[in-house]
DNA sequence: TTGACGTATCGTAATATTCCGATATATTGA
DNA sequence: TCAATATATCGGAATATTACGATACGTCAA
C-alpha cells in the first residue's frame, strides 16, 4: 500500500447503480433536462424546442431519466409536466456546472 | 413556459464536455478507482488487485481518466504512481456516495 | 365521433463502448 | 546484456447506446 492511511470501504460492486445512473446523466440534452428542471416544471414539447430536438426523442430521453428515478411526471390535459424526483440532483448539478459551465455561472 | 422563473442561461452544447467527462465516470471500476484515489495514490497494480481485473485493463480505465484530467501519475522506477489532479472530484464524489452509497458512509 | 395535438413506444441501422488477448515499452538487478 | 517485473498500447469481437422514423395512445374541442 503506497501510503498509511486505509483503503475506503467498499468495492467495484457498490457503484453499479451509481455507474448505470451517472451513465444515464451523461449526455449533454439530459443534462440540459435537469438543468431546466431544477428550476420548474415544464412540459415535454417545451424541453425539446429548448434542445432543439424532436418531441419523441425527447419523449425517450425523458424516459431513462425516469427510469433512474430522477424524475417523475403528472398528466394536465394533453401535456405532461415533468419535474425533478431526487433530492440529491441538485447538489450534484451544482458541482458540474461548478466544474464545466464556470463562466456561466449566476 | 410553465412557470414565472427564467430558463437558466446556456444550452444543450454547453454541457457537451460535462457530458464526456461524465461518461468517462459512470463505469463501477472506475469510481472505485477515484474513491481509492481521493484516499492517497496508488500504483496500476494495487488498483488492479482492489479490483480484481487484469492490469492491462486497469492502464486503460487509468488512460481514460486521465484523458478527461481527473487523474494525473508520475512514475517511480519500475512503478506508476496515480492521484487526483481535479480539485472538483471530491465534491462530486461526495454527492455520488451520498446518494448511492448511503449506507456505507463513515 | 372525428380530427388535431401532445406524448409514448418500438424497431433498427449507425455508432460507441467494453473487454480481452497479443504485443510493446520501461526499469531494475543479476 | 539478459531476464523479470510493471505498465502501456493496440486490434477486434461482443455488447450497449444513439438517433430516427413509423406508429400508437390519450385528451380535447368542434
Amino acid at each position: 500500500m503506497s501510503k498509511s492511511s486505509v483503503k475506503p470501504p467498499g468495492s467495484v460492486d457498490n457503484f453499479s447503480e451509481a455507474a448505470e445512473c451517472l451513465k444515464t446523466l451523461a449526455h449533454p440534452v439530459r443534462l440540459r433536462i435537469i438543468q431546466l428542471l431544477l428550476q420548474g416544471r415544464y412540459t415535454v414539447g417545451e424541453l425539446a424546442a429548448d434542445c432543439d430536438i424532436p418531441d419523441n426523442a425527447m419523449s425517450d430521453h425523458l424516459r431513462l431519466l425516469q427510469r433512474c428515478s430522477f424524475l417523475n411526471s403528472v398528466r394536465d390535459g394533453r401535456f405532461v409536466y415533468y419535474q425533478v424526483a431526487e433530492s440529491h440532483l441538485k447538489q450534484l448539478m451544482d458541482c458540474i456546472e461548478g466544474r464545466f459551465l464556470p463562466c456561466c455561472r449566476t
